[in-house]
DNA sequence: ATGAAAGCGCTAACAT
DNA sequence: ATGTTAGCGCTTTCAT
């Protein structure tokens, strides 16, 4: 017997050797079917070309690893239908599943849930109470870029939305909502905007065209092409108008100027969400729900606002 | 009997209804177990993070999705030795590998290859010529931009080295060397630099300290960080220095000037490498070695050379 | 056409 | 302390 019984030590030392000789190892296939349990889990996302994913599956695959866990993938292609299908079947291959970020249906998520399990869950939240959710908290985030335009003296905001059925851009919406609330003297224009590059490129015509000092955009990309649509115009950034961005890539450091924005600990969430999934693995009950809240980094595409906006 | 042997049709009939409401269906596990396949490959790749591999997997999984194999993910965090457990290990558990750009050393990875197969590589060639490859061809492409500046009439130039010992280096090297076998009147000095937006940025004195009218950078990421420091040293791209990238990254066509680059085929090379594996799976041989040609992207930061470079 | 039995490679529980 | 056996959930082969 391998392992931890009581044997003979010589015997063991020997049968050791000998499978080294041989190299030899118990079948992985063999011994999951016996012991009813893989040691790997899947995860699942809606597209493994988007960025954020990477993070998570990262910390998520390091963490998994040094508990001797392995992880499978499976990329729904941003179908919900697809995405339950996957669900279903990746999970009976393995121990656990971790959904990042599903696009199907509340009710059909909480319905899925129960027969998934153990199963946690990266930036979306269920009804399920029973079910361990990790995600950004970035309604929190946004409030503190809008606090950091306000100190800067800025009234009057444009905020350039990006896709409008998404938690993503709800999560912003209610920020903005909270910040209206707490000082009636601001303004914020929302503006459907985008989540590329070209989509903030294009959104130049409406920042300059309204008496916004200060810009919001959905993401990096969003505020990059503003930025790079504004320098065009002739619109100093940050002396005539401020702009902030989300998610701090990259080059977001290297912009110019360095574009303020907040930066997603997105490997944290992934082994943050392993952290659950490991509770469960071993019957223990991890907290419901964790924010992990991004960090603002203040640079230099954000400064005073002067009266006025871009006319002045 | 399930699928496709001789019974009753109407037996059968009422079997799948009975599964189907019990929601039965039969263990993966097991099933792997007697028929010896898990309809499983794993991928190893040195570093999750790295984008270039996401493009790879996303290829890869997609690819492998359509003939109904998962994929399983290892990273193996840039370690020789890891990588090597890693492999062996993780191929106990599923049906084939895929090794992305292996960073073991020659003899170490030949003698392994045995062991692992079926195998196939990515973006790292062997001896074994049973072991099929799918790699860029980063020596053409390199080759390719080398001729484009020459025939902007550049002659002198400066090719920023990543790192000195990887791969992807040495085939650029090779090209350079090339490049100059065929056109004894161009000169190209090779200076250290790395492969991230600041070894760009520091490169800057360097660069404008030669007498070189082009810059041929690591990759994207160098290319940006060098045209960063220019501008603010009042150089202007392309006007004085033509600056060339590598990769192709999202922002390069973003950048101001747009950067000329070579695009790689990442996730066809995944596609690939896919296609590689279903062959071998089913007993087929495939070719050997197949180079994807990464596509030029002649864009703004490249134009005709002015004699004499910064200093005229 | 249908049912029974063997066995894939292991582990755990039992008997020696 | 060591050897033996049952059985994990399937598929395949062989009788019926």
């Amino acid at each position: 017997m391998n392992g931890h019984s009581s044997v003979d030590r010589a015997l063991a030392e020997r049968v050791r050797a000998a499978a080294e000789e041989l190299n030899y190892s118990a079948s992985p296939l063999a011994r999951s079917l016996v012991l009813g349990k893989t040691n790997t889990i899947a995860v699942v996302v809606p597209d493994l070309e988007n960025p954020s994913f990477h993070g998570v599956l990262h910390g998520l695959s390091r963490a998994a690893k040094r508990n001797g866990y392995h992880v499978m993938i499976a990329d729904s292609e941003e179908s919900p239908v697809e995405e339950r299908i996957l669900a279903v079947e990746t999970r009976r291959r393995c121990d656990g599943l971790v959904l990042c970020a599903p696009r199907m249906a509340e009710a059909e998520l909480d319905q899925l849930l129960d027969e998934l399990k153990p199963v946690v869950l990266v930036n979306r939240d269920a009804q399920s109470t029973t079910t361990p959710v990790v995600a950004a908290d970035y309604r929190t985030a946004l409030g503190e870029l809008l606090d950091l335009l306000r100190g800067y003296g800025h009234r009057s905001l444009v905020y350039l939305a990006g896709a409008p059925e998404s938690v993503a851009n709800a999560r912003r919406l209610e920020a903005i909502r909270d910040f209206l609330d707490d000082h009636p003297d601001s303004f914020v224009e929302i503006t459907p905007c985008g989540v590329s590059f070209a989509d903030g490129y294009e959104a130049c015509e409406r920042v300059v065209g309204s008496a916004a000092t200060g810009v919001v955009a959905f993401n990096d990309l969003v505020a990059m092409g503003l930025i790079s649509a504004l320098s065009e115009h002739d619109v100093a950034v940050p002396e005539q108008i401020s702009v902030v961005g989300f998610d701090d890539i990259p080059l977001a450091r290297y912009m110019t100027p360095p574009l303020t924005t907040a930066s997603v600990p997105v490997t944290e969430l992934g082994a943050h969400a392993w952290r659950r999934m490991w509770d469960l693995l071993n019957g223990r009950v991890p907290d419901h729900a964790i924010l992990l809240r991004p960090r603002i980094q203040s640079r230099a595409s954000t400064g005073p606002a002067r009266l006025g906006g871009v006319q002045s």
